[in-house]
Formats: structure tokens, sequence, C-alpha cells
DNA sequence: CTGAAAGCGCTAACAA
DNA sequence: TTGTTAGCGCTTTCAG
């Protein structure tokens, strides 16, 4: 082990290690201004002398100089920086929220925080305030904690929600029946008429709204939906909801998510059944890796990085009261048609 | 679209509103003490008298005061946030690092601060260098820019490096060799005795160090190594890289990395050709959805949870001037043997 | 054990 | 256009 770190104290420069404490003073001095005018130049270029803004620029570059983001935050109560609350990093979905987010914040100049909860909404609702005092405003990715509490936080500095719908909170949400609808139609063109369904976690937002909008658009279609028992949205999960899927007589099932879909398809497989000659599988999201399995998963592709994207963008809309417009941004599901689903069985 | 996104002014309660400008001076006029009083009993309790203390907390409680992060960081220098800046959020072997360093921050209550730099060397400086003002460390993980402008940085402020070596910087790497090894000691108990190597980017510290580790492990073990040509480390490398496996007269293939490894399987098995009956596949990294194949993948793992862990740790012991022991991680990479790999062909 | 006062680096009136 | 001044919220001597 201790062969594998390396260890080594920085020759100490002092030069650049003082380039560190580098503030406006120094940049007046040595430019021969008044503190304020360096403040001035630096940040409202135009409302100085364009000589005086040039001479106090080059100081600034030859000193090194960087401002302070902590003692800028003071008087002025802004940070420049965004939240960003998720509550569980290891979950995949998160990775395209994450992604989306951050370039939507480096776009605009800001630079994101993170936390995670561990999946504990007591955690999360605290740690989510605790990072409110240094942030111009919060995204909450899949929140797991009550309505009530999202008011509580959005009282105090503009907040976002992607993935949920809160009343009288910013909320950014796909559009899931679009996909589903997708679905639908592709599986009953395929000639199935049963289909299985594979419901997560009953007291997440949108493993509710996923499992009504399908009820919905099944019974539209003339299609009759088995819902079986939740399971965790795990790989682990998926696997244990194979024999009930088996057992439902069903041609085609639609999962939850990808993370069910792919431990069905698995535990499938080494059960004996063909995917898609028995049973097509569907997944719900498209997450890093859907397309790894063999037959690749069919799935309804959530935007997630879209969605992280427009909900941080908008977000910050807010924060610098500025009109942030939608176009460009598709946040609609959408089928993506891979190997796991084909012609009905019989 | 409109339909998606769900706006509303939330009811200004000043009440609560205001909880967001709770400074100590109302804490302490709530409980008739100095501010600086408020201060001390805060943080340092014990050096304020017991009961006063619990006036205090209580004030501090019914007011649901919080401390101003900036306003602190001014006086003591110091923020409780650390930044970690990975080159491409895109690439799934930063997800682990990511998790592995903001587990660690949050244990040590420190705030993470994140950000990426597109692959751009430039870029990465530019933001590091913007992100040291408000960090009381920095981490870097697969740093693309320079030796020396990670010295510069490391000369500011506590710098640290996963992933990569870097003289006189705090540099955590894991130990490549010994999965190495056990990768070609598991080929070679199949009866290969030629194997193919894909490499990755020939500027990557990791993706030499890998290549070097593994010519050398060969030629210890009297295996023949065909050394192949560079490839993107992409999924769309890997499929690249399917002609010149098969022209290699290989009966098994190391790449770089998962990705690689992923892409070049599904080409071959396109190609007609039976993974491992006819190639062994072997991976690097064990990425999220490595074991989603089929065959699953068998791969070299690299700790890069535990590599994310450790070295943000080891910064932050760095910041406070605390020892932090190495004990409970281990950052061995090791032959994860799933499906991808079986006796040689011929 | 607690209060008074200075100051961290920056911005933002207000003057000049 | 630029300088002066006060203060953001907190910590930290220094007195008491």
């Amino acid at each position: 082990m201790a062969d594998d770190i390396a260890v080594g104290s920085p020759a100490e420069s002092e030069a650049v290690r003082a380039s560190e404490s580098v503030t406006i003073y120094d940049v007046a001095k040595l430019a021969g201004v008044n503190p304020s005018t360096v403040s001035r130049a630096l940040n409202r270029p135009g409302r100085v002398n364009a000589v005086t803004e040039r001479r106090i620029r080059a100081a600034a570059e030859t000193l090194n100089y960087h401002v302070n983001p902590m003692a800028r935050a003071l008087p002025t109560g802004r940070t420049s920086i965004v939240g960003l609350v998720v509550s569980d990093i290891t979950n995949p979905v998160f990775f395209d929220v994450i992604r989306g987010a951050e370039a939507a914040a480096t776009r605009s100049g800001y630079t994101l925080v993170l936390t995670e909860s561990e999946e504990s909404d007591e955690r999360e609702y605290e740690r989510a305030q605790r990072m409110l005092r240094m942030v111009d405003g919060m995204l909450l990715a899949t929140p797991r904690m009550s309505d009530e509490q999202i008011t509580a936080l959005a009282r105090q500095k503009p907040v976002a929600v992607v993935n949920r719908l809160v009343d009288d909170v910013l909320s950014v949400i796909p559009d899931v029946q679009h996909g589903i609808a997708e679905a639908v139609r592709h599986l009953r063109g395929l000639g199935h008429s049963r289909i299985a369904y594979v419901p997560g976690p009953p007291l997440s937002w949108m493993a509710r709204r996923r499992g009504e909008l399908l009820a919905q658009r099944c019974e539209w279609a003339h299609i009759e939906l088995a819902t079986l028992d939740s399971v965790a949205p795990t790989v682990a999960g998926g696997r244990s909801a194979a024999v009930a899927v088996r057992d439902s007589g069903a041609t085609a099932v639609i999962a939850y998510n990808d993370l069910i879909a792919i431990g069905l398809m698995q535990e499938l497989v080494e059960t004996g059944i063909r995917i898609p000659a028995d049973i097509s599988v569907v997944g719900f999201d498209d997450i890093f890796g859907a397309d790894f399995t063999s037959p690749p998963l069919t799935t309804i592709k959530s935007p997630l990085r879209e969605g992280g994207d427009y909900a941080m963008a908008a977000l910050l809309g807010r924060v610098t009261d500025t009109e942030v417009s939608a176009d460009g941004f598709d946040l609609a599901t959408t089928l993506v048609v891979r190997g796991s689903t084909g012609p009905a069985a019989r």
C-alpha cells in the first residue's frame, strides 16, 4: 500500500504561494489607484477610464490576482455557486442529470456544489438546508423529502426540482406520456395483448406517475395490463420479479426502470427463457449501459441530461432574473427500440 | 413543452424568508449576550458557561440560525469546501471517483464542488485555478494538464491527484501491477500463449502505465504480446479495433479499458466470432455495466471508488493537518473473472 | 467567563 | 472618472 502513494512537500516558492492572497489592495497599490477603482475596473468595464482600466488589468495580471469569491459574496449576497442535491449518487440515472446541470451551471459562470443524501429524507433536508446558505439557488433531483420541506427551502432561496412536481416550486418533469404511448403502440404492433408491469418504489412520485400513465394508456389501447408487486429499483429487484413475470402469462413486460429490466432479463435468460422470443422486455430511462446487454434493451428513454440542463438553466434564470426559453430543450420521453422486444410468443 | 413545466411563485412568508438572514447578532440579542459569545458557544463548546451555552443554542434553534459560510471564511481563511476536478464527466470511470470523493468529503463535514474540463487541458487549468480560491483543497482526478500546472496549483493550496503520479504532489494511484499479474496468470492458466493488447490514448499517464506493466508481465510469463494500434477509449474505439484483433492471431485480448472491451465484444460477436470460445476478452476498470454484457466481461477492476475516497481523505488530512491512515483502503487492482474469458481456442 | 473592538476582502453608496 | 467610507457576518485578540 505505502508504495502506491507518493507524497511530497512542494518547495515553497514565496512568489507564487503569495499569489493566493493577492487582494485588490495589492493591485490598487501597484496600479496607483484606489481599491474601489480596481473593483470597478474588474467588474464593470466601461465605468472606468480606459487607460486606467488597462493599467489595473495589467497589475492584476502580473500579481496573478483572482477575486476571493467569499469576500465578494459578503457584501453582495451572491456567491455564484449553485447547489445540486441528489438522493443517491450510486443511481446511474443521476449521472446524466449531474452532467446536464453541471453543463448549464458552467455555461452561466456558476460553480456547482454537489451533495447527496444516501436515500434518507431527513439527511436530504438537513444537507440541503446547510448548503442553502452558500448557494444562490438549488436544484433538487428526484428529491425524497416532503413537499413541505421543499416548499420551506424554496421560501429561502430560488429552488428548482427535476423529475417531480411540487406545487408552487419550479418543477421540470419529462413528458412521460409520450414514451409510454410509443411503447404500448410498439408492443401492440408486435401482437402483444397482455403485458406485465413491474412497478418501482410506491412512494416515489415518478414511480407512481409511470404506473398510472401506463395503466391509462393500456386501457385506452385495450391491452390487458398485469401490475405485479413493487420491487426495489435495482438489478437485484429485477431478478426477484422474474418468477412473477413468468407466471403472469404476459408476453411482454415493462419495468419501472432499466435496472429492474436488466435484472429481469438476466434472471429470465438463466431460467431458459428466450428474449424476445418468449418474452419481450422494455425498460425505462435508457441509462448508461442499457445497450450493453444482449439483446440490447429496448427502453423508454427519459431526457435526464436535458432535464438537468434545462432545470438548471431555468433555475439560474430565476436567480439572475433572466428569461430562459425552453427552445432547444425537448423533454419528451421516447421509445428506443433495440433487441429485447419482438413479436408476441403465441 | 409548456405543459411539462410547472411554475409558481411561492407565497412569501416573511417569518421563514427571514430565517435566511438570521445572524449571530439576532441570536445574541435573543439570548441576551454579546455576538462574540454566540460565536464561541457555537464553535467551541466548553469555552462558555454551560447554561449560557444552552440558552444560546436554544435561541439559535428558535431563530433557525445557520452560519453563513462565506462570512466565516473571510476571517478564518477556510471555507470547508473542497474541489474536485474531473476531465470528463461523461466518462463512467469518474462516476466512482466522484462517489468516493463525495463520501469522504461529507464524512469530514466538507462540501464538494465539482468542475469538469471537457477534456481540454487549458480549460482544466483555468477552472481549477478559479475554483482554487474558494476551496480549502483540491482533488484532481486523472488530470489532463501538465505536471508544471499541477505543481503550480499545489503551491497555492493543498492538492491531491488520483490516477496519476506527479512529483512532489500527493498522488494516489492504484496498484495496477497486481491485477495485471492476475489477468496474465488467469489467461495462461486457460492455455493462452499469445495475447493482443489494445492500448488507449498514448498521452495518458495511466494508459502508458498499463501498457508498460502488461508488457513487462507478459515477458516475465513468457507470453507473446501483440500490442495493436491505440484507439479512442470508447465503445466506438473498441469496435474499430476488432479487425486488428482478429488478424493478430491472438486467442485472447486485453483492452485498455472496459469501454474498448465492450465495443470490441460487440463488433466481434457481430462478425460471428464467439466469446470466449474463439477469443477471450479482458477489460480494465470494471465500470458500471461491465456485467451487463453477455457474456459478462472479465475485467481488471480498478479501485476507483476507494481511490477517490482515499485521495480525498488524504487531501483533507493535509488540509486539517491530521494524520490519515491508509488502513481500510485497498488500492490493489484485482481480476474479476466473469464469462468473457475461457480456454484458448486451439 | 464574557464583552468590546478590530479586521478578513470586497462592494456600493456618496462625495469630490 | 475616481476616492472615501461604511459595512456584509463572522472570528479573534484583548480587556475586564
